[in-house]
Parts: C-alpha cells; structure tokens; sequence
DNA sequence: ATTCATTTGTCCGTATGTATA
DNA sequence: CTATACATACGGACAAATGAA
C-alpha cells in the first residue's frame, strides 16, 4: 500500500474525492508531521479527536495509525497514544 | 427521556436484539433511576459491578454513562462514583 | 507521607456486522 | 468478489482522583 504521489492533502477529507478517505487521511497526517505540527516524540490527537476533527469512522482511522506505522512514521502505544517518531 | 429509540427495558440484556447493547442497557438504568431503585443523590453500582450484572464490555458502560450525562440525569465524579442527580 | 484498593477517564487493538460501490 | 467505510462491542493497558489504612 503506497500512498498516490499525486494527492494534495488540504486538511480535509472529501468523501467525493478519487482518493479513498483513509488515503487523503494519512497524507494530511504526514503532511503535519512533516511540518512539524506533530513533533516528533509527541503524541498525534487521540482517535477520538481525530474522529471529532476529521469526522470519519473509528476503524479508518486506526487503518491509517497502522499504515503510518507500518512506514515507520509513528508508534502507537496501547493506553498512551500514537508517538511521532524521529526522522531517520 | 430521549433514548435513541422506543426500548422497552427487561432488566436484561440481549444480544440479538434489534437495538444494541448500549441503548438497551441505558433504558435498563433510566428505568432504575424513574423507579427509585437509584435514589438522586446516591451513586449507581460501579462500572465493575454493572459489568459483573450485564456482561457488558467496560467501554459499552462507559458509553451508556457518557449518555446518561448528557442527559442530565447523573453526573460522574472522577475516583468517586456515577451519581443520579435530582429530577428537574 | 506512603501505600493500597476502588473508581472513573482515556487510550489503542481487534473483531464483527452492515452498507455501499 | 473486493475494497471502503461506518457503528458496535469486547479487551487490555495506562492515567488520575479518591479515600482509607
């Protein structure tokens, strides 16, 4: 699962778009990691913010917590949050 | 009241029904606190024990109670307990 | 002042069922 | 048939407040 090189994320999700929800997701997630409006070492928004932010299901987003981890952007930790982690 | 729909409670509840779990164990304790067994002023059982009465999963109570809240009908205190509050 | 048990609050992990495209 | 997405539900882990010993 690579992320589409051609999505420009925006901040929100737009549940017409070609890009499946938890793909413009992750790219805005990315995004503010990378501009360092999620530093590394700290914790994104919880789920249930995200849920509230972003208005999307529960289980889109942990696809999503889960495919950054995958690519070794995050770490969650069961009970404390998902970690940014530094870039290497 | 506003329950998300006309459940009629039974003091049990039943996985197979049409309404799920969350809002039949909501009316199940509003029937409680209208009927007195919850005296205004007195905590409701714990989130342990009203596990250990519906073998519901923790976070589903948790739900319920949240619900409750909003309503206005009880009022949780942090390391204390769910407390019914005075009908208005 | 510390420890311990109890309780609510808040997280993430996972699974199931349903609906849609 | 598959992928997406939502709601529900269970489980486990961690945090913090309270009260008693």
């Amino acid at each position: 699962m690579d992320l589409p090189s051609g999505y420009r994320p925006d901040s929100e999700i737009d549940d017409e778009a070609m890009d499946p929800v938890w793909v413009q997701l992750a790219a805005i997630l990315v995004a503010r990691i990378d501009a360092g409006q999620y530093p590394a070492g700290r914790a994104i928004p919880s789920l249930s913010q995200l849920r509230q932010e972003f208005g999307v299901a529960r289980g889109t987003i942990v696809k999503v917590t889960n495919f950054l981890a995958d690519q070794g952007l995050v770490r969650p930790v069961h009970g404390r949050g998902v970690f940014v982690l530094p870039r290497g």
